[in-house]
DNA sequence: AAAATTAGTTGACAAAATCAACTAATTTTC
DNA sequence: GAAAATTAGTTGATTTTGTCAACTAATTTT
């Protein structure tokens, strides 16, 4: 009985695909790139974080993101400040403006998933999300 | 509770975001990019299917698409044929060479996905498969 | 103190994706 | 049943995204 696993594993994939893109298609009509929001993201959550703790937790190359990290330092959302205890580390914040920014992304975010939660019962909306949990939970 | 609900979704999402992402990138070190697996995963699944089905039920760009089935079609993996009944209309079938592509891509998503079910045991794996199952049928 | 490693930047490029214009076939509409 | 509108697919131009390798400067290792 192990393909019959598999095979259901394989199908989420795909259907969880599927709705990744199509939440992320919407975030795409923002002026930020996917990989832009995960480091937003990355930033907003940890405060002085580094590029290269950003770098091992997206699994990004390190040029791009330099370049990622230029253009928000360029549009004044990001504030870089070289490590007192390692000169070559930098230190990245956020600016109020940087928070703002993501801060709004993140509630049409939160919206998008309202409007998929709003579908459900209380109670659907109450096992989906444990399960969620629960997967969540195994794989990790 | 609702915020508690979204909060878990999101926070699922960006988890599978990362594990689609560590799948994808074993498929990428093979000689077909992530939508042209996709395409030939519809192709093997819907003989004579045309290039306007994959577009909507892909979510892809039609200039796109017609240039990954030129290169399928170089490659001797698909065959195109008009349609009788639509003259602007194609029907895509895959070659045996095709089929046998596919076939050893799909070899080796199974064994990937085998590996991580390895690391579970068969009740967990069991509840694993469930709660997808679960999680599919309710946002469908 | 020299050699090796690490953080981050930069330039050159390659791959992925979008957009709009176009042809040809087919429906729609009057 | 002919003109107008729509649809399937192709092609060219371009943008966006992402990778790779070379490089500087700071820091560890030996």
């Amino acid at each position: 009985m192990k393909e019959k696993h598999i095979a259901e594993v394989r199908a989420f994939n795909r259907f969880y695909t599927g709705i990744i893109g199509l939440l992320d298609r919407y975030i795409l009509k923002s002026r930020y790139s996917l990989p832009e929001v995960r480091v937003l993201y990355e930033l907003y959550h940890h405060k002085n974080i580094t590029a290269s703790e950003i770098i091992s937790s997206l699994q990004m190359d390190k040029g791009y993101l330099s370049r990622i990290l230029q253009q928000f330092t360029r549009k004044r959302l990001v504030v870089k400040k070289i490590s007192v205890a390692d000169g070559r580390a930098v230190h990245l914040t956020l600016t109020p403006v940087g928070r703002n920014e993501f801060e709004t992304l993140n509630r049409e975010s939160d919206k998008q998933i309202q409007e998929i939660l709003e579908k459900l019962s209380p109670d659907d909306c109450e096992r989906l999300t444990r399960y969620m949990a629960e997967i969540r939970n195994l794989l990790t």
